[in-house]
DNA sequence: AAGTCATAAATTGTCAACAATTATATTGAT
DNA sequence: ATCAATATAATTGTTGACAATTTATGACTT
């Protein structure tokens, strides 16, 4: 076996493009702030060229929104924006759970029994509730939506739409409204996934989402 | 008044991603074919920079796939990918009914149906029959997404989906399959709006579109 | 003829400098 | 002091050059 020197398999842009977005997802790189190029290209040790291009991945992510000559600035979610997201993202993962029921296999539930009782005893041990919570509950759509086998619907939740998710709750600095209830429901889900019924799977999931889009809608109507 | 130079509006990097997504969507540039950007920079009189910019909203479209140290290609479909497009599209198109048939008043009911109208005599001039037929269906979808009112969805659906969906019809070069059907339908679904029924609104979206899905996947089974 | 290795060409990735535009600071007038 | 106009600084947009990598070419071997 020889030993080569590994070329390079990635980009500049590409990895400073998910260095900048985790920092976004953060809440490190503030909701509304400006992107500074100069700035960042020191930070990051990079020329401006592979940076700019970098942010033009995360305009096409919504990440952040750019303006002709003046820059880039990080995308800040009003409420209105969020309860968008929430129709959308009813909608879809709706669908996501419907084709998961039909091509779920035994092992796939069992898988998705384990990740629930791992959350629940993380949270039983009370420290870090908000934290483990809020990262489970995604884990546990991430892997849904997975299991439909759309890998379309996959790149567009997984690779876009949770981000923006996880942005507004950094933002708003809100975890998930009910938990304990929330945890029922995951169960409900697995439920219908394991008798195949896709009707079921599809209904249950769109309630569990409508439940957190209701929270912001009296939010705003208040 | 005082007519000034007026300044620059707009970035050479995005006009050139808009030239080069229509040359996309009109097949200009095939599907699967490379995109040289030596040769692009020359075509469209820009440096490397910018280009490479655009290129990368492209990729944020998905119209364009980049590997790293080979360069970008102009994606291709295959026909699995097409029914997750139009999975995907049925579910957000039937969520796009529903809320334009909560919002939309009379005047842009009436809209619609002088669409429809416009159609059905371009479409009685037999010649031009494709095209017209091609663009107008898509029109009127375009029409009911802006009256859902979510801009986050009118944005995917009009600025991401729709190309994606007028590519693999130029590189199948296939039609609409049911013109005259499909006139009736658009029409039972404006019935819907008119009488602010929401639930029928979004049934009869979902079946239009499951119907040219069915039609895929017939194609695909045989 | 097919395959492999080395070489050459072309293409992509990166950088630094310059131009154009916008944002900031300063000055002066009311 | 406030506002406007101006000058200055900072930032974005664009370019061309160079480095790194990949692709194409061709000679050589089996």
């Amino acid at each position: 076996m020889i030993t080569e020197a590994l070329p390079k398999l990635s980009t500049l842009a590409d990895t400073v493009f998910g260095q900048i977005r985790t920092a976004i997802v953060k809440g490190e790189l503030a909701p509304g702030s400006k992107v500074n190029e100069p700035q960042l290209s020191k930070q990051y040790g990079i020329s401006r060229g592979p940076l700019r291009e970098a942010i033009r991945r995360l305009e096409g992510c919504k990440l952040v929104e750019i303006t002709p000559n003046v820059g880039a600035k990080v995308v800040s979610l009003n409420i209105e924006q969020a309860i968008e997201i929430y129709e959308i993202r009813e909608s879809l993962e709706g669908l996501a759970c419907r084709l998961a029921a039909i091509r779920a296999n035994a092992n796939d539930c069992l898988k998705l029994r384990e990740l629930l009782s791992n959350h629940e005893k993380q949270i039983e041990s009370e420290n870090g509730r908000l934290y483990y919570q809020k990262e489970g509950d995604l884990d546990f759509h991430y892997l849904i939506v997975q299991l439909s086998g759309n890998t379309r619907l996959f790149n567009f939740l997984c690779g876009e739409l949770y981000h923006l998710l996880r942005l507004y709750r950094v933002q708003t600095s809100s975890g998930p409204s009910r938990p304990e209830q929330a945890f029922k429901e995951h169960h409900q889900i697995v439920d219908a996934l394991e008798n195949k019924d896709e009707e079921l799977a599809e209904l249950l999931m769109k309630r569990h989402i409508a439940g957190a889009k209701k929270a912001l809608v009296n939010q705003l109507d208040q």
